[in-house]
DNA sequence: TGTACATCAGTGAACGCGCGTTCACTGATGTAC
DNA sequence: TGTACATCAGTGAACGCGCGTTCACTGATGTAC
């Protein structure tokens, strides 16, 4: 379990146990596993107060630490959130492979599952989203995050390669998929923004992946 | 004209005059038009340092000013990025009109452009670009870019309205508008990243645009 | 044309603040004997 | 089982820094006479 610690109460996380490869100390030792509690505790802030809002100083203060704490366990400020990113990754990752779960193979509804997935991620983390792809923004720039992102991406061309009958990655695969993926991209960017989001008027979000995953798909 | 001025040089900014409504004293007055000099200042500190990197203490540096002047022109630094972004939103709708040009009345070959424009001025101007998309993150919340954002996507509505023979702006015209919306957005922010833009291959920008719009269009 | 005055854009010094990071330290734990 | 010791996660105080904003001011300009 991670343990978030404020001065008065301990919050237990309502999401199930991420960082659990190492057992935690069930007694309270220390902290438990004070690396996990920061990383969620930065989750948390750049939910709330966005992006650029987070400081190691709030995320030691809602971890119940001190601000020296942190650097037993991260280099600095950006390997924290480097960390916490790269955890987002995973997360996304797998709930987009689970999204496809009992849809037959071939068919555009899984484009469309992974799509919806997609934006839900989207929607449910936009902090953590934006911070994914801030381009040049912070110094966020790890090969790892690289190769997570091409992992998550593979997935996507999979599917299209067998809805349009190829048994591997074409070039023509690789372009159609590229075109959902920038499709579903932008419209995560877009959801999130309720202004932004009003322009599309009635929008009914299955219907809306589907079509596009059929026209992308056809010929 | 737009003068930037550091302590041993005037540098005569390449875009041409874009504040030019008033006209300019010729004499050396003051700074000549400093609110358009701080605003200068600050697009080109969004697009050196990224959107956050951006700080009053900076661009008064660059203008060549004391760091208390820009409140002579501006209640805080909110509303100094928020001019900013407000004149980016302007070019880069002229910028789309302009593209039009030349190009027949309902022809897929107008929303090419259109989007081709789009994500050329993502790609010149990525810091702005992605500020006028922040989401949460400032205070960036104006009715006033709403409004300009709503006129942009017009254009592409009565283009879309024209291409799919309908003389106005039904539902439909809007959800494939707004599908193209999408796609062009997030690839906007693809091929920002050198990272992400890989994933796509060899990419044929025009093509990619046209294939688009037709597949968007048909039916 | 010359002078007195009002205007107001820009100055320069200062403020309080929160930040990321460091340092020598402490004290709970695991382990070797 | 009991003791001495090594380990190392977390402490608390301090640092230097750049930030956004304020303040009383100054001095170049435009204007009324």
């Amino acid at each position: 379990m991670v343990w978030i610690m404020t001065k008065d109460e301990k919050i237990l996380t309502p999401e199930q146990d991420r960082a659990s490869d190492k057992p935690l100390r069930k007694s309270g030792y220390h902290h438990g596993d004070l690396r996990a509690g920061l990383i969620e505790a930065t989750r948390r802030l750049v939910e709330e107060k966005g992006p650029d809002g987070f400081s190691v100083t709030d995320a030691c203060r809602l971890a119940g630490v001190s601000t020296a704490a942190p650097y037993k366990h991260f280099k600095d400020k950006s390997e924290m959130v480097l960390a916490m990113v790269m955890e987002g990754m995973e997360r996304h990752r797998a709930d987009m492979v689970a999204s496809l779960d009992g849809i037959p193979p071939g068919s555009p509804l899984r484009l469309q599952a992974l799509g919806k997935e997609y934006v839900a991620f989207a929607l449910r983390e936009p902090g953590v989203f934006r911070l994914k792809f801030g381009g040049f923004t912070d110094g966020l720039d790890d090969p790892a995050l690289q190769a997570a992102g091409e992992r998550t991406f593979g997935i996507v061309l999979n599917e299209v390669a067998q809805c349009i009958g190829e048994t591997e990655i074409t070039p023509e695969v690789r372009r159609r998929g590229f075109m959902l993926w920038s499709f579903v991209h932008g419209l995560s960017f877009i959801m999130d923004d309720e202004r932004l989001k009003e322009m599309g008027g009635e929008i009914n979000l299955d219907f809306l992946l589907g079509d596009m995953a059929r026209r992308v798909l056809s010929d």
